[in-house]
DNA sequence: TTTCGCGCAATGTGATCACAATTGACGCGG
DNA sequence: CCGCGTCAATTGTGATCACATTGCGCGAAA
């Protein structure tokens, strides 16, 4: 014997804050949790049904990624504000990193990827197709992060997962503004095919493209809305 | 009365769990807590006189900075062990974003920064003079971010702290490999005098040559060091 | 002397309580 | 009707306790 057969399952139960996080995580991606609004750590908890402990742990973490802001007087936290500053630096971080991880993942793309990556472009057509703005963006992020963890590059991909973090609030006020027109421009497909040849250059082109697309819808989307009062 | 005298200083008493994470942060970069060694919440918690809670807050933002991991199986922290392929990812990493804040911080530059810039370089060759390695660690530091906190970019700078934090526990191998020799080649009075004459582009190509020559020193020191077995 | 097994110590996690600071609302006085 | 002071509720923070799991060491058996 191996071990101790563990039950039936292998899955560890991820840690309460562990889910914590990922639930605020994905609230604040979807923005369910608006750009400027107030959270309480009491309230969180309440709302989870947990105790106010892991929401700690999970809101630190947040706070850590800048996916959370905590005022210094206060010390109370908020979902970062929206600014056209903040996009300018996450389009240029972004635009130095994930090209990079798409490069050092072409080489190690093997068919299982191609399916997977083709399995996710179809989840973002169909979601296209009907409107779904989470099942989109879902689907956005694992067709990415399917490419970025490939790299086998954590510490690039750290980076690259911190800032998709900072920049879901944005999508959601594109998708808010201008619908998902203009969104269907197809890199996603130049990249799978660079992948299969393993053509790093053109991966890292194509995930070029595919960001300059969604940043300029994003920047023109903040550009509008930054004109306007906070609508509460 | 504007409001009600903060007896006589303004700063409002860091809350313990931030004084824990500068006490874990400075014991990492310095080279304190060696890399690889196991850490344990209540032992830090005892060794600072503090209650294991704040030490859980500064451990989930170092982890999630990178500057500490944590055993998906055990559950336990130690100090990340330094690879040649994450100070590869660090320098290459390090290579875009600091280049990027000095030529930004170069616009905004004022004789107050330059002054301040010149105390902190006088800093780094007394500390080089006298083979203070952690004077000098300390002084490098802070000559660097003047500057990029200077560049007002907070994402960007926030994405270089992490990276200065990973990249601590490196320098210090560099120093017990070779000492100090080889890094006083002077790009920082470059940078100064580029910040001077608000020239964004020499600023950025003296950090940027600053940080080749420390990360090569550092390459070195690692590939040397990776052929040892862990030293204890 | 070596090896296996049991038990204790230490770990991370979560809950609950206590406390100081801040916020927000209510009510009183103008 | 408006302004302002007071008080209660809510906030983040820290400590302490309880618990399941893991690691380690001591001791017994061959």
């Amino acid at each position: 014997m191996e071990k101790a057969p563990r039950k039936t399952q292998d899955a560890p139960v991820p840690a309460m804050h562990d889910r914590v996080y990922a639930a605020l995580r994905d609230a604040l991606i979807t923005g369910r949790i608006p750009p400027g609004r107030g959270v309480s750590l009491r309230s969180l908890a309440a709302e989870l049904g947990v105790s106010p402990m892991p929401v700690r742990d999970a809101v630190r973490r947040l706070v850590a990624e800048r996916a959370l802001t905590i005022n210094p007087d206060n010390k109370r936290l908020s979902a970062p504000s929206l600014t056209a500053d903040r996009l300018e630096q996450l389009t240029l971080a972004r635009g130095w990193i994930e090209p990079e991880l798409a490069a050092r993942a072409a080489p190690k793309a093997d068919t299982d990827l191609i399916r997977a990556l083709e399995a996710a472009d179809a989840g973002i057509d169909a979601a296209l197709a009907v409107g779904d703005v989470d099942r989109y963006m879902a689907a956005n992020h694992a067709f990415h992060f399917l490419i970025y963890r490939r790299s086998g590059a954590e510490v690039l991909l750290s980076l690259a997962d911190s800032l998709w973090l900072q920049i879901g609030p944005f999508m959601r006020v594109v998708f808010g503004r201008m619908g998902t027109t203009g969104l269907d421009v197809d890199h996603h497909s130049q990249a799978i095919a660079a992948l299969r040849d393993r053509d790093a250059a053109a991966a890292a082109r194509a995930i070029a493209a595919d960001l300059a697309i969604g940043m300029e819808a994003m920047r023109a989307a903040v550009e509008q809305t930054g004109q306007e009062p906070p609508h509460d």
